[in-house]
DNA sequence: CTGAAGACTGCAATCAGTTGCAGTAAACAA
DNA sequence: TTGTTTACTGCAACTGATTGCAGTCTTCAG
């Protein structure tokens, strides 16, 4: 039905090694015979068969990238750019999604290894032991999870969560609350690490909390209790989630409480008051793990984060 | 390296063919040989390789999703529920964007082509002849366009546009604006449409222009200038970028002017002032078109719109 | 007791490329 | 003139699974 190798091989008079090794190693190939052999591939509208391709040589030219959740917009940010690093080098990227689900994470990498050349895994949930299991039968690069001997991309986010309490310190607040994310990220615990290391402010830690609005507003009743005037969030939805929910409970923000995401995700810059928040380089991030990955480089990259100050902070009442 | 079907022959005693039925088609052989090949299978780890099976049968388990923009929220939804629905069928995703770029789009279509089932492909902007042409050679569902003979899952925009007008005119208002988005969309041309044959409403068409909040911050310059106190607005990004553009002008939303969006999507939904907008079901359009794929059904599917009222719009100046 | 049907199972060709090895011809050196 | 190198090109085995066909062994009917 579709047209292959063999077809081209018999439509320009040469064998079909000729023909594979016009595709796959021109140099090997006189030029003449090379022009023909193209111009006859592009008269039938020939395309190298890439299941035959990876049968015999291993390799698929396929990526896949594991993420929390796809429809989280740090994530939607990330997958753009690791998708156009793929294709600018003739890879193809599968997505999926975990649900925040540890077992469901494993299933997927099983899924994908006998398919992929290496796979971008985002946020993982798993644990170290089951992660360095896995690597064995797959590649990996990480992203924002370290573990030695592993590949990773990771960002600064203990830099960010100190400037982003410096920030608050700076105008004044002295009781902060750290609301963190799920049970298994790396990011939040180092997040925490960071904050419990600062001196002269008291901070209370809620959480873990499901990365979301709903998440968010769910933990805002716990940040109202906790007698603080500023808050900071693991990511931009469980800020805006806080904000929604500190807000019906009639708490202003910020003239009440000031409030800090972390992401500096369009949701979050759109979002009214104006998030403050810790900017992550979510595109650099996606874009390194592929080119480390087909580069099958191993290495461990650190990205910085900054901060980006808007309108959910302020300094706290009565410090007029 | 890895273990294959003939490993587990091997190991317990059957010919590979016999371990390939287990696999493919357990109802033929003797249920003790298949438990025990399972058990063999399971012990060494066994799994199928997908390009030697695909390359035999020409059925490769795989999906692809084309969309304009993987960072628009509004397609996160929609691969999300897609990702899921494949994944039930263990069928495997590759999404890509086309920046909203024809030429690209037909050059991912070609690339995918011979590494999926089918092709989900989201608001294409290529024309009905590229797309017809190209329909011959893999299988399409088209989400939001409509083309005779091709399966389609569309969404009724144009009653969502009507009920959005009417809601305006409820309100008070006599003459609005319709922001559309790029110039090859479907989805827009049919909102335009619509709007159209809505008697006694003065609606002026503002566009093309880029769906994004980028897009919505450059065209309230003309909104403002066009004299309205109404506008519908192609998405949510676009309705939230004029929404900026215009307060930054000095005009209050939904003082002044009322604003309504497309999608119902998240950034909308918690944007200030929440949005109004007509609710776009992605996730069961993404959910749909991955079943039709895999059933290898041809349908034209439409599914419903409604419009959500929030505070967004409100009646024009003057009625009190 | 024979024949036929049914239930498995094995054999081997096949899918579409890749690649080590060998063969050929021309170019070049001695 | 002969030997050697260089530059292609062809041959054929190989990748890992699938599947039509044929063979074996039971089972059961007549």
């Amino acid at each position: 039905m579709s047209v292959t190798i063999r077809d081209v091989a018999h439509a320009s008079g040469v064998h079909v090694s000729t023909v594979s090794r016009t595709f796959s190693a021109p140099h090997l190939v006189n030029a003449e015979t090379r022009t023909r052999v193209l111009a006859v591939a592009e008269e039938l509208d020939y395309r190298p068969n890439r299941a035959a391709r990876s049968l015999k040589t291993g390799r698929t030219n396929n990526i896949g990238l594991i993420v929390p959740d796809l429809a989280n917009p740090f994530f939607s940010s990330l997958i753009k750019a690791a998708q156009a690093a793929a294709r600018r080098q003739d890879y193809h990227l599968f997505v999926a999604d975990t649900d925040e689900n540890p077992s469901e994470e494993e299933e997927l990498i099983l899924a994908f290894s006998k398919q992929v050349d290496g796979i971008v895994l985002c946020g993982p949930r798993l644990s170290n032991k089951a992660l360095e299991k896995l690597s064995e039968s797959v590649s990996f690069v990480l992203v924002n999870r370290l573990i030695r001997g592993l590949t990773t991309v990771v960002m600064d986010v203990a830099h960010g969560a100190r400037v982003a309490m410096e920030h608050l310190a700076g105008l004044g607040h002295r009781r902060v609350a750290l609301v963190t994310g799920p049970a298994g990220s790396w990011t939040s615990g180092e997040i925490r690490r960071a904050v419990a290391e600062i001196p002269g402010l008291d901070a209370v830690v809620i959480g873990p909390n499901p990365p979301t609005e709903e998440g968010g507003i769910a933990a805002a009743a716990r940040v109202a209790e906790a007698g603080v005037t500023g808050v900071l969030a693991y990511n931009d939805l469980l800020a805006i989630g806080i904000i929604e929910g500190l807000e019906a409970l009639g708490v202003d923000v910020p003239g009440d409480v000031s409030v800090i995401g972390f992401d500096d995700s369009a949701t979050g810059r759109l979002y009214r008051p104006k998030l403050t928040t810790v900017a992550m380089p979510a595109g650099a991030a996606g874009r390194m793990a592929v080119d480390l990955l087909i580069q099958s480089m191993s290495a461990a990259t650190v990205l910085e984060t900054h901060l980006v100050v808007r309108d959910s902070t302020a300094p706290p009442k009565g410090t007029a």
